[in-house]
DNA sequence: CCAAAAGTGTTAAAACTACACCCATGA
DNA sequence: TCATGGGTGTAGTTTTAACACTTTTGG
């Protein structure tokens, strides 16, 4: 079935920044297409935006379907639609970026048997289409929002130790922080609460796990906190 | 001329949400629809993409268009897709905030003859479609941005007083600064440049003249520092 | 008992906040 | 000469940054 429009209408579609954290870096996860343009090529999920479904869950239902991620944060970033960025037709693209917490989510391949991966932020492939130009815009919206949002722990499982949080930071903003005073700040804020369990399996001495006390956090909003790394 | 697709395509717009600022308030522009839905009520300049432009284009060509306004400050806010935004059909559309200093710039009406109209920011009639959510978006963008980046010198002339700057954030950020503390401020982060020239026609002492420099701030901004309000 | 990371305070420097008066100018 | 806003400094408080050792635990 098909559809005619007075007017010529660019194609709409969505496209994913999907961040990871592991012992070492920022990762983000690429498929590898299977068909032209840029066959076999690594590029980041996505796909036509249907006109029954909002952005978001068209973003929601893409991650599922090429990666199998399901119920995890995802904001909007910016639309790109710069002419010749898909050298078939005018594509204007709502690029989304999603936070997931490694040990929580399975991703298997594709159903449509792309290939999906996890590159490291910082040592990616060329793109296909200006994905490169999306992930480095995502990039940079995460280093800047977890800075005053508590996104950070959207990368984390949902108990933590504040050394796992530390890291999640130091590894975004790229620089070592002071334990002392990462903790203090963090702390202060109180919108992290103890648990009574300690980490297990590691080959010293156990630390307590938090979890983020959402609640609090929103309490704390209402009343004009400002949240600050 | 007609376009034919496999698949239905939700419609591209872009809708503008245009800042200014008088000596009382933050002004926002909405121009009168002559056309349904909405005929007669009050909305955001905007229109439909075309495929042979950017959307930043577009949303300057219709600014231009609706307005008569070119050359201003523009950014991309967010992109609005929520099924039955629009009661036609599926609309997704792109928004933009602008800056504008209404000294510099001659608003006339529309050439499509529609009314275009400042009005205060904290003060808004029903607007069409979700104008409403669009603009109170746009305008807690504004509140943040103008914290971190300096934009806020959009809002001014070339040459502005401290004085005139002060009451940019006041009025942005609702509340009242400090004088001596903002001026400490500003004049520290060294990235306004004296003038030799004064204010004119004001019936007391007239206050030295400022301006933005852009290349100081570039510079410093490559070197790691942090605009700050 | 050793290796590894957990956990914990203090001090100096910097940034922020609050606050009031004299000066220059045009009417 | 008066009304209006321009311009200026200081002191107390808070926030940040730098820094090292002891404790706990598993191997």
């Amino acid at each position: 079935m098909s559809h005619t429009y007075e007017y010529a209408r660019p194609a709409l579609t969505v496209d994913i920044v999907v961040f990871a954290l592991d012992d070492e870096d920022l990762k983000v996860m690429l498929i590898q297409r299977d068909l032209p343009p840029f066959e076999g090529g690594w590029a980041l999920p996505g796909g036509f935006v249907r006109v029954d479904e909002t952005l978001e869950e068209a973003a929601r239902r893409e991650l599922a379907e090429e990666t199998g991620l399901t119920d995890i944060f995802v904001e909007q970033l910016y639309t790109f639609g710069n002419l010749g960025r898909d050298p078939r037709e005018r594509v204007v693209t709502v690029a989304y970026y999603a936070l997931v917490n490694l040990e929580g989510h399975n991703v298997h391949a594709a159903t449509d048997a792309r290939n999906a991966a996890w590159f490291a932020a910082n040592d990616l492939p060329e793109l296909a289409f200006d994905h490169n130009e999306i992930l480095e815009a995502a990039h940079a919206r995460l280093r800047g929002k977890v800075q005053y949002q508590p996104i950070g722990f959207e990368l984390l499982p949902e108990k933590f130790t504040l050394r796992q949080l530390q890291h999640v930071y130091e590894v975004i903003l790229d620089r070592e922080l002071d334990k002392r005073n990462f903790r203090k700040k963090v702390l202060s804020m109180e919108i992290v609460k103890e648990t009574n369990e300690i980490e297990k399996d590691v080959a010293h001495r156990a630390a307590r796990l938090y979890r983020f006390d959402k609640r609090k956090y929103d309490r704390l909003i209402k009343g004009g906190f400002n949240f600050e790394i």
